[in-house]
This record gives C-alpha cells, structure tokens and sequence, in this order.
DNA sequence: GGCTGAAGTGGGAGCGCTCCCACATCGATG
DNA sequence: CATCGATGTGGGAGCGCTCCCACTTCAGCC
C-alpha cells in the first residue's frame, strides 16, 4: 500500500474553482468550456489558462441534469441467433461505429441482447432515455424494438430495415443486387442447376438475397424450381445443414449462392462431406466478404458489402438526427460489388 | 408527422412525484429505490405502487452528481494490431463480460482504441473518472494505459499481465501449462522436429507460451535449435511468415505449435503454399480454439483458454474492486485444455 | 451630448437525486 | 410511570452544471 493511496485523492476542481482563478464568472467559464462565441478574447484566455492550470475536466453527470443529453448512444445486437464471435459482420459494424464516434464526444454503449430479460432491461432502459441515440443491427421482422423507439421518439438508425416501408432511418447493402450479381456470375461460368441456401426469411435482407437470386434466374428465362431453394440462417450450420437437403433433392445440382459467408462455409464443409469439389463440381458463392471467406479452402467468392462503412454512415445519420430531431428519415442504401476467388 | 409528435411528451415523473403519490417523503421512495431495509412494509408498499402508476424511472444523472458513481465500465480494445472481427478473442471476451454485466445495473461501454489520439482521449475520459471501473484486454509490457489506472486508483481488471509481478488485478489462461501441453502432445505422436511461431514478445502471453514450449522439449531431452523459433504476432499474415521462414531454415521441420489459431491459420496456408500435407508431412497446433480453429481446413488442433469464462471473471473480479477499493488484487490463472482435431 | 443597440458578463435558479440530521413513535425496561 | 433505545420518517442542504435574465460597457450615430 503506497503512502499516496492513503491521503484524500485531491478533489476535482470545478466549475466554479476555475471561474474563480481566471477572475470571471460562472456563466462565462461555462460559454468557453462549451465553445459559445459570446465571450471576448481576453475572458477565453484566462479561462483557457485557468483550466489548463486546474486541470479541470467538466461533470458529465452535472451536465447531464441540467442538460437532459447523456453524451452517449447505443448499439444493440441481438445475440439471440448468433455469437457475435463468429458473426464477423457485427464486429465489423462495432469497428466502424466506433470509428466514426472517435471524432465526437459521444460515447459507445454495447448492449447485447441475448433473452427476454435483457431486452426488457433494455426497454427500461431506453424508456429512462440514458442514451441520446441508437444503433440497431440485425432487424427481424418481429422485433418489437424499432416500435419502441419509434413511439418513444429516439433517435435511432438501423442496420437493415423491417421492410421496404422501414419509416425508421437505415442503412442498408443492395442486397438484391449483389445477389443478382452473384448468380450471374455462376451463370456467367456456364452454371445451369444453381440453388440457394437462404438466410432467415424474417429479416429483409434474407428476402432480398432471395429475391435477387430468383430475379437473376428469371432475366436469364431459367425456370424456377423450389427445390433449388433451402431455408437456412446465416449460421455456418444452418448451411451445412441447407446443402445437404440441396444436394439430396438435387444431386444435379452444379452451383450454390450462399445468403452470407457463414452459410457458404458450412455449405463448403457438407460438400466436402458429400465429395463434391469445389470449385469444379459444385460452385459456392458467399455474401459479405468477412473475413470468413478468405479462410475458407477454396477462398470464397463472395458479394462484398462495405460493413464497416455501414457503422460510419450509421452513426453520421444518428448524429444529424440527434443535431435535430425533425424527425425526417435517412435512408441509405450502398452497393455491393462481387469479389470473385477460387470457389467459382 | 403524428399528431402525438406535436404535444410535449409526458415529463418524466420525479422521485418528488412518487413521494407526494405515494404520501411519503422523498427520503422514503429514496430508500425503497435503493432498496434500504429501513422502511416500513407499508410505506414500502405504497411507495412501490405509485412507482409502478407513474412508470418512474430514476433519473442516473441525478444520482450520479451526488452519489459520483456513473453505473458504467469501461471495456477498453486496443485495435493497434489485431482487427476486432478477425479476432475472435476480443469477442468472447465481449460476450462473457456482457452476459456477466447483465445481471447487474453496470453499462458496458466499449472503447476500442485505434491510435494515440484516441488513447489520450480516452485518458481524459478516464481521468474524469466517467466509469466506475476500467476491463483492459491485450496488454502490452509498455502499455501506458494500466499504469494510469494505477495512478487514478480506478479499479481496473486486465486481460493477461505485463509481467509476473503484475499489480493490478488480471484474469488469464495458464499459457505456459497450455503451450507445454501441445508440444507434449506433439512429441507423443512421434514428431521430433518441432517448431513454434510465437506471439508478439511484448506480450507476457506470448511469452510465456513459448517458455512452455521450450520446457516441454526441454523436459524431452530434445536440444533447443533457435531455427525452430520463428516470430509472429498473433496474426494471419504473421503466421504466413513465420512458417515460411521455420520451412526455409529447417525444411526437415515435422511439426509446429503455433501461438494463436489465427498463427496456425497463417501457417496452414503457408504448408499448403509449400506444398506441404497436414498433418501427415506437417502437424500443426494452434492455440486459443477460437471459432477459427474449427474452420480452417484440416481443423486445428487447438489449446483451449476459457475465453468467454474469463471475461465474466474479469466483471466478477471488477465488482469486487468496485464495492471495496481496499487495494487488494485478484489474481486469477485459469486452467487450458488441448483440444485434438485433425491437423496433428 | 444623449440615445441606441450590440457585445459581454455575473450570478440566481433549478435540474433530480442522496445524504444526513432532527424528529416522531413505540415497545421494553427499571 | 418516566426513560430509553430501536426503528422509521420528513425534508433541508447541496452535488456541479446550464440557462437565462438583468445588467454593464462602449462604439456609432443623429
């Protein structure tokens, strides 16, 4: 135990300590600490000077109460599906969130949602307005969360959308189009029996990858056939899971477009099993570009969507909606691009 | 626009309100709230009504301007070197200590810490004292940041040690116990050319796995070569690299322990590259048994650090600290686990 | 020289809470 | 029956800040 761990810690210096040394007042220490212009050049450097000598740093908690901000946002990611560690697309998002904040003076609050009592804690949580925004990601169809913030009137930005109607503000990839791109190239390679393992039909995303996929079928006059079609939900064993019922309906089959990376590397692993190769026999396409598919054997081509950009567009809208709650909506839609590797 | 949107939204019931609902005083709905056993079960019970008929919700930032506790820790990422999302590491440390952080009233707030700018703001934030307690993961032996901490007397839990007479309270896997263990099991399958891509050496981590490593061969009689030695720093591409150096200088190389799955992953690639089979020219462990070890092709063999446990051992240890600053650290070594796959 | 308005400034009020002290109230005790 | 501690209770004070209003100062103008 050091001798200093005894003493008092010197108490922080406040407001009013600093108005003192500097020889001005509260309200004008206040206009210089929050950059207001109302204050003469001479007040501001004394002020400055007082700070720097106290080493005054404000009371957020103070600013606060008066205030009603709370300098703060936050994201959420439902856990209930996926563990955020094998989900390199929520880490992604985490990173360019935090990125974007890094040039503001707002903080980052994580909030994972694994069950009902987490969410309900979050509801409560919302409701006391802890934070001035939110990020969402990972929008289901039924989720309850976006009406809150909607009837609670929070800022709040989603990654995705409910559906095309999303009043909420987004950000979102072109999913259908990056599907499309997707199964034109396996067609492009002289593919004919391309299936899909699909993603969690509740979430749009999912839907518009499917969409794509059908839309890129169609424009090419190739007849659609459901058993083409296999339901899964972006988890590395929901596509080997969707491959192999795939490959029993469909044991001509000769390509496969994978609604994320996760689901591609499970598909990769049930073909492996089945003794199909890849790319030769049977063709895997992803979708997200993690890093995923560049450990995967063969490295996956994959629709890559700019996750980490989403995090900074994210957070940008949020702060233009936090700046003023007009409560009109930014709704962003990026695009994607194919990144071709070896299994195609 | 709704029309809802037009009219103030209802304020916020105070704890005044309940009080004058409920026909107590404000020091009473006080003591309910923080949950004081001094309170009649009557005045408790009228008190919990009209909390339940307003919706109160206390007010943190009042609190905290009296009480100088925020309810929220830090959890502090440096992304120097790793990427959140290729590191699945940081994210089972998320997990465990967002699922431990759950069953308190704390907020988590994440702090990834990209360059020294951000490092000094978030030795302001710190020096604030804008969070009641600090988790640090990734600590190198020159890190500032746990010093700091020191300084501050904010109670703070790391990820890992700077050294053996580490001060601060740590959480962390038994990397020597776990290193030896592979190299052990190495020897036993018959591989007497072993070598090793270690960690970054500014990490007691990697330190100490590679002097489990050497304690093994040396524990097998088998003469210590430098040229088996090669040095990585957790990465894919350092593993890439330091494979390809262990393969220039000791092409006779049978086997390798690698510091960390995404090392081995690295190192896979570089065999495959040599043309190399694992594990019948070349046996590989890596260590962490992230999801990353179960993907790659063939699956690592992996050493197995409770990641996720230890992040709810940091919070456990954190809230300890916390509710008693009496400057005393706890120090926990978790044990680790060889888990065998088909790459040894 | 008096008047006006712009530019700064000081400080009271009050945000919603916890802390703490003074003050009941009441059963037990000598 | 007075006295006493134990058990609850009400509410004043004050945490550190921003907001806002009243006030001063002074240049510019008729």
């Amino acid at each position: 135990m050091t001798p200093a761990a005894q003493q008092p810690p010197a108490a922080r210096p406040t407001l009013e300590a600093v108005a003192a040394r500097a020889g001005v007042g509260r309200g004008t220490v206040s206009r210089v600490v929050n950059g207001s212009p109302k204050v003469s050049a001479k007040a501001r450097a004394a002020v400055e000077q007082a700070i720097a000598e106290l080493g005054y740093v404000p009371n957020q908690a103070a600013r606060s109460l008066v205030t009603s901000r709370t300098d703060a946002v936050a994201l959420v990611v439902p856990e209930s599906v996926a563990k955020l560690s094998s989900e390199p697309y929520f880490s992604d998002i985490i990173t360019g969130v935090s990125a974007e904040l890094a040039g503001t003076d707002l903080q980052l609050l994580l909030v994972l949602v694994r069950d009902e009592r987490e969410r309900e804690r979050l509801t409560r949580y919302l409701t006391a307005r802890r934070v001035d925004g939110v990020l969402l990601v990972s929008v289901h169809q039924d989720d309850p969360l976006p009406e809150l913030l909607e009837q609670l009137e929070l800022p709040a930005v989603l990654a995705g959308r409910r559906s095309e109607q999303e009043p909420l503000s987004y950000v979102l990839a072109d999913n259908a189009g990056g599907a499309r791109a997707a199964v034109r190239h396996l067609l492009s390679r002289g593919r004919t029996a391309i299936g899909t393992v699909t993603g969690p039909l509740d979430m749009e995303g999912a839907v518009a990858r499917l969409a794509g996929y059908r839309q890129a079928l169609a424009e090419a006059a190739v007849p659609a056939d459901e058993g083409l079609v296999a339901h899964g939900d972006f988890t590395e064993r929901g596509g080997r899971e969707g491959m192999r019922e795939l490959l029993a309906r469909r044991p001509d089959l000769d390509a496969v477009f994978c609604a994320s990376d996760l689901t591609a590397a499970g598909a990769l692993r049930a073909l492996r099993e089945a003794g199909r190769r890849v790319p030769q026999d049977v063709a895997v396409v992803g979708f997200d570009d993690s890093v995923v598919a560049r450990h995967t054997e063969p490295p996956l081509t994959s629709v890559r969507q700019p996750t980490e950009e989403m995090g900074r567009l994210m957070v940008r809208s949020l702060l233009k909606e936090i700046a003023q709650p007009g409560r009109f909506r930014r709704q962003t839609v990026l695009p994607t691009e194919l990144v071709v590797r070896e299994s195609s």
